[in-house]
DNA sequence: GTGGTCTAGACCACG
DNA sequence: GTGGTCTAGACCACC
C-alpha cells in the first residue's frame, strides 16, 4: 500500500488518498476481498489526521468500492457492474475536462491519445 | 456563449466556469482574437455576482489563455506552445484519474477509448 | 511578522502585502517550513479585510512561495530552482524599471551601483 | 521612437508607454531639448486611445521629465537634480521589489548583479 | 463602458 | 480553527 500525498496538489488531502486506493483498485493491485489497512495506520504512515482517512474511506464506500465492516475493518467490493450508461454527462465531464487541459497545454492530439493509452494500459480491472 | 452552471457539481462556480470558457477555447468556438463577454454580463446571465466571474477571468488570464485589457474587455489568446513535456506527471494526473473514475463505473477499457475519442473529436484547437 | 502597508503606494493592498512576505522570505527572515499566520490574524493587524489577505495568499502561492494545506494554514515553500533563464526579458523589465527610475532621479551609476549592493545585501535567500 | 505595447504586461498602456519614453531619455536616446512626438502621432501609431498617450505624457511631466508648451509640443527637459537623497525609502522600495523577485526566482547573487551592471550599462544618463 | 479592488458578512470544506 | 467561496454593493483605474 503505496500511498503519497503531494502539498502541491490542489485536492484536498482526503481526496487524493481516496483517489490512490481507488488507482490501487483499478490496477488490481487490491483485489476483491481484499483486506485495507486500519484508518489508524495509514493515518500514522502517512502522518495526517485520523479524520483526513476517514473521509477517504467514507467516500470510497460511498461509491461502492469498499464494504466497511463495523468493528472488523474494511475490504474491496466486487467490481461494479455498469449501472450508468456511458454517454450519462456527469461520467464524461471530468474526462472531457482532463482531455481539454492537455489540449490547451498545446498538445497534438496524437500525443493526447497516446499518453491515454498508455495510462489506460496500467489499468487491469476491465471485463 | 451558453455556460451553465451545476449546483450538484462540487468544482466552485469560478472554476466550473473557467472550465466551461476553458472548454469553448479549446473546441474553437471561441478562436484567438474574439471578445469575450462583459464580467458583469457574464454574471446577469448565470444570475450570480460579478466577482465570481472575476475569478474565472482571473484563472484563465493566469493560464494564458485570455489576454485581458484593461478598459477594453478580455480577448482569447492564441494557443499556447507546448511548454511542458506530456510526461509531466502534473500533466497525467487528472487524466488518470478521470479514466480510473471510468473503468470502477466498470465500463471495459474499449468502450472508455471510445469514449475519448469521442470527446477528442470535439475539440479542435489541436495541430 | 512586521508589515506595513502605504495607503500612497500606488500598488493595491493585497499587491503591497504579498511584496512583504515575498521581502521576508527572500531576507532568510522567514525560512522553508515556517507557519505563516492565520489571514484572519494579519486582516486584524492590518486593518483590512479578510478576503484582501486571502488574495495575497492566492498570489504566493501562484508564485510557489508557500503551499496552502487547506484546514492547517500555509507554510513557507522551500526555495525554487531556477525555472527561467536570467536572459528572460519579462524577468529583467522591472528591474530596468527600476534602475532607470533611479537614474532619472539624478544619481550618479556609482550611487546607484551601491544601493544595489546594499539592498541585495540584505538578501540572504540564496546560493 | 520606437515602442512597443506587450498586452501581457500587467502594467496598463499608458505606465508602458511612460516608462517606455523614460527609459529613451535614461539612455540618452532622447536628449534635453528633443521635441517629443505629437500625442496623435504615437495614439496612432500605438493604434491605442488618444487619451491613453495623454496620461502618459502627463505622467512624464509629473516627473519633470519633460514640459509641455501648450500649443507646440512637449519638449524633454534637462537633467533632473538629485533632490531626494538616496536612502529615501520611495526610491529604493521598486528597486527592492525588483531585487526581490529575481532572488526568489532562484537566481544566485552573482547572476543577479551581473544583470544589474549589464543594464545599468545601457543607461547613460549619469553624471 | 471595461475590469480591478475592497468591504462586511455569511457559509462551507478541510484537518 | 484553518483557508476557500460567494454575495451585495461600493469605488477606482483604465481606455
Amino acid at each position: 500500500m503505496f500511498i503519497t500525498i503531494d502539498p502541491n496538489d490542489r485536492r484536498p488531502i482526503y481526496q487524493q488518498v481516496a483517489d490512490a486506493i481507488k488507482s490501487l483498485i483499478a490496477r488490481g493491485e487490491l483485489s476483491a476481498g481484499t483486506q485495507l489497512p486500519p484508518v489508524r495506520q495509514i493515518a500514522a504512515d502517512l502522518a495526517v489526521n485520523l479524520n483526513t482517512i476517514a473521509a477517504a474511506y467514507r467516500e470510497l464506500q460511498a461509491d461502492g468500492l469498499i464494504t466497511v465492516k463495523h468493528g472488523s475493518g474494511a475490504v474491496v467490493a466486487p467490481l461494479n457492474q455498469p449501472q450508468k450508461k456511458p454517454d450519462a454527462e456527469e461520467l464524461r465531464k471530468p474526462l472531457r475536462n482532463a482531455l481539454t487541459e492537455l489540449i490547451l497545454a498545446g498538445l497534438p492530439k496524437r500525443a493526447v491519445l497516446k499518453i491515454v493509452v498508455e495510462e489506460l494500459g496500467g489499468l487491469t480491472r476491465a471485463k
